[in-house]
DNA sequence: GTGAAAGCGCTAACAG
DNA sequence: CTGTTAGCGCTTTCAC
């Protein structure tokens, strides 16, 4: 492939004069940009990255790590980040976890040989020997989305996840619901027990009893939730109302529910967490808690950028988002 | 950050050991491999991918080019590739066209920049102006998806959209439909014409006419799709059918039929295809013809490496794979 | 197995 | 603006 010097060859200029107009890097002539400029569309030249990182030491490469791209909240996220670095002019390697935090180490390990220039990361785990496990991974400026860890300094972008638990469960509390089953994610992520928590306090303040055993423990995964759901639902007592955490729970719960031959909302109510993308075909339509995704991804890369770009230090603070409750079909009073 | 020459600094060995030990290039000895690989460990030493690129010529980099992340349909694609490429070796930028072909050849370059080994395809136009484009900007193997570009030398994987198209249609035309309107891709993309190309078949085999007036123009789109829906349903001679020919359409007329207060089958059936992850929470749901993703995606990246390693020679065939007519309830007889 | 050396393509610094 | 130069971290070759 043609390199810098065919470029400075073709335009009849120093290589040094190249790359200063390629990189706006020093006073060029008009005159001397258009030269260059032809011989670099005659050729066909494309400077070569690995060249450029290994020389300037900035790979201009960010990472994104997510639980898993096939999951509509998640696509969101890749796609707006993708398009937001590359305005910036920063190329993205976008990754699923599957929610696995060994997986999570071995991709910063390729992130890391990659030498990107930044991270954002939605990890699997919460507690302090996961935060450990990061810091000695990662050398990068980083923020955190939605999981917390423990013991990281990384700024962290998330919704106000127990007010998130909160808005739902006295949405149900209100609708007269007593008996709430509640799909937990996994056990040790703060997205989750802070949901839980959130849901705690609705019951609480309410004076009423938290019902303890009828939190269904999971992981986030849909298979999980259709096969806790069918059990729930086949059990004594059944509950009047179920809320589930996070967006595959509530497909696998749906799922399940359907499959009993149970109808929504008239023999069960269900309210839940995060949003899809046409609510309207569903059936039924989900009431649901919704985070601004959008904006909270673009704070999170404008956060990111700053600290890359300007060196800017983490405040290790966490930026909450209000979490809003949209009333669709999918609970009934009692 | 740790280099080679301290990893060898602290084994006590030569650097082109230690170079032997990451890449199994030498023979080295038991003692060797470990003393070295202590090392690094205990210094935390990564590799610089970028000088590996520059000095070897190889990035193990692979492009993955989609028209919109956001897509199921693409995100499992995506997925199934990530994990296959990291598997042998190679890390992927998956990135988003937006159906746009300026998007396209501006993502091209930015792989180029990047040295990518490979690129996997899903382009956004079949002319031979556009496959005169992508030669000029393409130099690396690369194996297409989904749609066809004339003029390009490369392995191409695609299901039988004429079939899908025909299987579809035939379909609704057993069930007693006539008047079936179908909601079609851009023009100048195979995938779209290929299909309508099956729909016209399934008609003229029967001895039946065309209905050419019912062929609603789109660009893949859920929001067109949606208006355009609308409009056909509150026009004359309602159509007693629809068929949609992928799933963002197929969301954009079942939420445009919902919108309109008509109920699906009961006013309208609908035969699509491409499938959702999960129907069964869906309103109706959806009878479609599929194509087996995750064979042909396999099938694609194991011709792309086959290419990249062993140097093989495109053979500019088509691979087409089989699609499978799944019924559900959304087609009802007339 | 060692140790030295060349060079991938680029940036950045410098004297002219 | 030119022309030259050093060197980023690595792979690869070669004589030992």
């Amino acid at each position: 492939m043609a390199t810098i010097r065919d470029v400075a060859k073709r335009a009849g200029v120093a290589i040094s004069t190249v790359s200063a107009v390629i990189n706006r890097s020093a006073p060029t002539s008009d005159a001397v940009i258009d030269r260059v400029e032809r011989a670099i569309a005659e050729i066909g030249y494309t400077p070569h990255g690995a060249a450029r990182t290994l020389r300037s030491g900035n790979s201009r490469l960010i990472g994104l790590i997510i639980p898993d791209i096939s999951n509509p909240h998640f696509s969101r996220v890749a796609r707006i980040t993708e398009r937001a670095c590359m305005t910036a002019g920063y190329m993205t390697f976008v990754y699923d976890t599957d929610e696995d935090f060994e997986q999570e180490l071995q991709i910063l390990k390729m992130m890391r040989s990659q030498r990107v220039a930044g991270l954002i990361l939605i990890s699997t785990r919460s507690d302090a020997d996961h935060g450990r496990r990061l810091m000695a991974e990662i050398n990068v400026p980083t923020v955190l989305r939605g999981c917390y860890v423990e013991g990281v300094p990384f700024d962290i972008v998330t919704m106000d996840e127990q007010r998130a638990g909160y808005l739902a469960t006295s949405h149900l509390l209100d609708l007269g619901h007593r008996r709430i089953a509640i799909f937990a994610g996994r056990t040790g992520v703060s997205t989750s027990e802070e949901r839980l928590e959130g849901a705690r306090l609705a019951f609480t303040e309410r004076k009423l009893r938290f019902p303890e055993e009828l939190v269904v423990p999971g992981d986030f995964s849909e298979r999980r939730a259709f096969e806790a759901v069918r059990e729930v639902m086949a059990g004594p007592e059944r509950p009047s109302a179920v809320f589930t955490l996070s967006i595959l729970m509530t497909v696998g719960v749906m799922r399940g529910v359907a499959s009993t031959g149970l109808s929504m909302p008239r023999d069960v109510s269900l309210a839940a967490i995060d949003d899809f993308d046409w609510p309207e075909i569903m059936n039924p339509q989900p009431t649901t808690v919704v985070q601004p995704v959008e904006e909270m991804t673009e704070v999170a890369i404008a956060k990111l950028l700053d600290q890359i770009e300007r060196g800017t230090l983490p405040t290790g603070r966490r930026l909450l988002f209000e979490p809003k409750l949209i009333v669709r079909g999918s609970a009934a009073p009692l």
